[in-house]
DNA sequence: CTGTTAGCGCGTTCAA
DNA sequence: TTGAACGCGCTAACAG
């Protein structure tokens, strides 16, 4: 049997709550006596049952992290990974444990929430969701759990998020290729219903803006799935236009594949190419790709420090953070 | 307030105990009180309370997960993500909670396992152990705490235990080099002392002497790291020596990486190599490395099949699983 | 400053 | 077949 606090205080000699105190620190106690129970503490190799402390009001200090078992992005990028390890960096420094569950798809994912929160296990938890799944939001939302998501949302009022700087990210991008002499310059990206796609497609914008250079519609390309060939499409379909483009940047490495592969096809030279992600297969190819790292790690440690502040602090207000990423300057842009 | 046992018993107009009985079909009730009760729990929407029901005896059905932080393994791969789906696969569906953390060393490995063990939450331990880590084994056996380890102990009775059947899949490469006429076929492993190795290195030696082929040991190769100047070193070693020599199998892609490396500079042909744990690169490199896959995904499952069969039927005796992997042939071996 | 006491929600005796 | 009562280990009033 374990050594419980009762224990404790026989071998201390005094009560059960003088021994909670001193464990807790709460209000004073007398140097001596604080002295007598920690040595009992040390003696019978006492160590706290957070069952117990929970059950008898305690916060758990568990935090639920939900990750979508979306195999492509799993197995492609090592985001979701780094991100659990920001997010035990932080947790762990604040004494938090954590949990994770896989699931299938939003559905299921709302369901392991429920049970998160109805089992009593978790105070808080981290949504990390490559997309958006309002589902869970609301879910959240109406039970008025405390929770922070790693994404973009879509409606970021009122709740804490944790994202990118996408539109920084991809101005700084642009800029490189502005600064290479490159002028008309082609934009891939994923579904302009997703904020990070907006995001990112403002970015670019601001900076031709700021550079006098007018966008060309025809040079931008919305794609609903990520994939090599709408990479390839696109660029097919830029070559055929005929619309004058010297660069190519995408929001995601996929389409620069796919991209380079047109490029090459159809022999055109000197097109700039770049992607977003930093996917392990960018350093490798050749030309290698110029791409944007995000900092998954980051995003998890920041995620974890809001939701940790929001869950020792009720009132504060929710609040989002932007995370910078980096550029790696490869081959396809020099 | 959640909804309580005591409401539901109210509201079925039992009493606690009978809503409890209910609620883990252990004795006989009437059906028709069965149903008062079911309906009650309908209605008030009432979920049980896991940290009560820990409290009161009841097992936590939560799993704990060591993660080593060996950063450059944790990025090379996806090793441990799949890992750990696997592991929720398996445990998700028997309803049980997973914890994770990640260690940055073997002392705060024990440090995280203590943490685990006394503060209750955990009723089992998955050790996810690039290597041997004694320290955490011997810790968990003193507190004979229920545990299973994905990788090779060094010594495996008396434990659970889930590894790559690293012995058959090397044989299969061996056996694939043979098939395309190669005789003189090097071997880079990692340190001798490792049993991963061993076995890798024992089912090497089985197919040469099955095919009545002499192992000649100034082919044979132990190295303690595993990295690319590794396999590059022994590679030259291996030309410098002027031992004819016409493959080159490793355990690990990255000695692949070098052994390539090796070859091309120094200009030798036909020389076919293969690596071991189909890291990212391997596909994209050229030529392509063929090598072996493990199935993490697998192995994880079966850690938790393994580690939850033994929590729910104490008296089951320690045991370990094989599972295969799959050998990818790419350019490297054409 | 410290001890006493009453729960937290549930499981499990022991009687009935 | 069901109910009453106690206890799991700890925290938080309330006294003193």
């Amino acid at each position: 049997m374990r050594v419980t606090i009762k224990e404790v205080a026989i071998e201390a000699g005094v009560s059960l709550s003088t021994v909670s105190r001193v464990l807790h620190n709460n209000s004073k106690i007398t140097e001596e006596t604080k002295d007598r129970v920690n040595k009992a503490i040390k003696k019978l190799g006492y160590h706290p049952n957070f069952i117990a402390s929970s059950l008898a009001g305690k916060p758990t200090k568990t935090i639920g992290i939900v990750i979508p078992n979306d195999s492509d992005e799993l197995f492609k990028n090592t985001f979701f990974i780094n991100a659990m390890r920001g997010i035990s960096i932080y947790a762990q420094k604040k004494g938090y444990f954590l949990m994770y569950s896989f699931s299938k798809n939003d559905e299921e994912e709302v369901r392991f929430i429920e049970k998160y929160i109805r089992s009593g296990w978790v105070s808080g938890i981290v949504l990390l969701n490559a997309y958006e799944n309002d589902k869970c939001i609301n879910y959240l939302k109406d039970n008025d759990f405390p929770f922070v998501i790693i994404g973009s949302p879509s409606e970021s009022k009122d709740i804490n998020w944790v994202d990118n700087n996408n539109y920084d990210a991809m101005a700084e991008v642009v800029e490189l290729l502005i600064s290479k002499g490159k002028k008309n310059i082609a934009f891939i990206g994923g579904s302009k219903n997703l904020r990070v796609t907006k995001d990112r497609f403002a970015g670019y914008l601001s900076v031709l803006e700021k550079n006098k250079i007018t966008p060309q519609s025809g040079l931008h390309f919305f794609r609903n799935s990520f994939s090599e060939s709408e990479g390839y499409n696109c660029t097919m379909e830029i070559i055929y236009s005929g619309i004058e483009f010297d660069s190519i940047v995408t929001t995601d490495d996929l389409y620069s594949y796919g991209a380079l592969k047109a490029l090459e096809e159809s022999g055109r030279k000197n097109i700039m190419v770049t992607g977003f992600n930093n996917t392990p297969k960018s350093s490798y190819i050749n030309p290698s790709l110029t791409t944007v790292e995000i900092n998954a790690d980051e995003l998890g440690e920041n995620a974890a420090r809001l939701l940790i502040e929001h869950l020792e602090n009720k009132n504060l207000k929710p609040s989002g953070v932007l995370i910078n990423s980096n550029l790696i300057e490869r081959e396809t842009t020099t």
